[in-house]
DNA sequence: TAAAAATACTCCATAGGTATTTTAT
DNA sequence: ATAAAATACCTATGGAGTATTTTTA
């Protein structure tokens, strides 16, 4: 039994006649003949009776052509879902995303699945880096999106770096600090002080370079007053008090960026982590699409 | 695609090695390797990752592999509900019955179809032979068993003759009219005046032949009083009751039969009736069998 | 170095085409 | 006499085997 001679069968009995059938599968009448006899053979009975001139199904071919109809239009179905799942259209994709990402693409990623690919399933996972690479190495997601720092280098993971994102501390539009920056004016750290500091949980690598540049007291785990995943709760709140953000500059663009002295010159690198040597998931195409639009670094910032 | 690649990728999956797979399947290492390149040429998307010396699903292959499984598993059953209905082990058989089949055969053909085969319908209408004529000519039905005498000759139409059923007048044991009979007495129609008629509808050719034997008071529009297609009824009330059955002698085997002069000598003769030219329901066998053992006339009664 | 998959090649079974015969209208 | 299916015969493609190379653990 063939798929081919299925598809013979199901022609035959719908055409009425041999040559007629043969035509539409594009053969000849002897091959059609032929393929329909090797299936008689093969299911030792006739399917059809050659009555004179005409054919006509037996009972044995009435009850088996239904059947084969349905199992060649599963077999049509097989192929049609293969190529939707190749093309991103179908299937289901399983996200990992790191606080930082998390905060910047959670939203856009969902929103584009939402709008334009509304058969592909997504699920996104938020976690601590290392909780994510644990997963993708046990196929339990396809892809992560991480601060590349975060992630111990390993030679099974392949890392596709996608974006520096610049950290920078902010405040909202007519902030006392704000307004201390005429000029050319940078603030010093400690003139931070008086004011709440909101961030969402910062990378060990981030934390080390605050301390560095402006000493121990600005250790995140000491001057971070709020700290929350959702980078839009905290913009939120800067918005509406005199709070001061520690964020990538990107996930906040409305809000005054502070020059300090020194600068913080912390970026967070993201990248789009699968594991090496394997094929990755065709809807990644989509993820790269979303990090390329919402992943840019504004031009240097005017005053 | 093919259902012999598709089984070559689901061996593959599961065994996790082309080597395994290919002894599993009957096939050497490389016919296999070819066979699954050929599918993922098709699909144009890998469904192994070849990682070292193992393999390993994609996520395209991790998609597909449940499907393929379906349509596999669901080809199997369409072999095996082929095979199961040419040994009427399944499917639907349509069966029609005259009246005197109907009554020697409904509750016989049921009982065989529920204790045997479980799994075939079997559908049994009961009708005039014209209308079960036509509804076999419309492939409505498979097959009819019906009275030949009731039945126009017509070329398609093909008769399987089964046996001729001796009709007979019958009483219950101790009846009057049986005690009358000493000896070899034979005994007149219009003996039997006295006693209510029982009779399934009797056709045209039986009503004659009563006519031709024993004058018009004989005619079983008229003399009969008791009538009902279910034959077990009838018997039942003969049993308990001082009337007389006229019926195919068979049909209650455990009643007196009555000699008469002249003897009735009218029979029936069931025939099991197809389309000519067509192939039968592969489950017309079992109908046969229970025509067999059903349709069997006793031995000369001794008394 | 060994084990597994891919490649190269060879072969043949089968599916398909052409020509012809058979059959029924 | 004609139209349709079956049969006979031939061809070629694709699937399978053997031998070999490549790759990686």
């Amino acid at each position: 039994m063939t798929l081919v001679q299925l598809k013979h069968f199901v022609a035959l009995a719908e055409a009425g006649s041999f040559s007629k059938a043969a035509t539409r599968v594009f053969l000849t009448q002897p091959a059609l003949s032929r393929s329909i006899q090797a299936l008689e053979d093969e299911w030792g009975a006739r399917l059809f009776d050659r009555v004179g001139r005409r054919i006509e199904l037996t009972p044995y071919g009435l009850e088996m052509l239904p059947r084969a109809q349905r199992l060649l239009s599963d077999a049509q179905e097989l192929q049609r879902t293969g190529r939707e799942f190749t093309s991103a259209e179908a299937g289901a994709l399983r996200i990992g995303l790191g606080s930082g990402p998390g905060a910047m693409l959670m939203a856009p990623l969902l929103l584009t699945m939402a709008r334009e690919h509304p058969q592909l399933h997504l699920d996104i996972a938020r976690s601590g880096t290392e909780l994510l690479a644990q997963a993708l190495r046990e196929r339990r997601l396809d892809a992560l999106v991480v601060d590349a720092r975060s992630l111990r280098p390993a030679s099974d993971l392949k890392t596709e770096f996608h974006h520096e994102m610049r950290g920078a501390f902010m405040v909202r539009r007519g902030h006392p600090l704000a307004k201390r920056m005429a000029g050319t004016r940078a603030l010093a750290f400690h003139e931070l002080a008086p004011y709440p500091i909101a961030s969402t949980p910062l990378s060990d690598e981030v934390a080390r370079i605050m301390v560095e540049r402006y000493g121990p007291q600005a250790n995140p785990s000491e001057c971070v007053t709020l700290r929350c995943e959702e980078i839009s709760s905290l913009v939120e709140v800067v918005e509406h008090s005199d709070a001061v953000l520690v964020a990538i500059r990107q996930a906040a663009p409305k809000l005054v960026e502070l020059r300090l002295r020194p600068a913080l010159q912390a970026t967070a690198r993201f990248g789009l982590v699968t594991l090496a040597d394997r094929t990755e998931h065709p809807a990644l195409a989509v993820v790269r699409r979303v990090m390329q639009d919402r992943l840019r670094d504004p031009p240097p910032q005017e005053h």
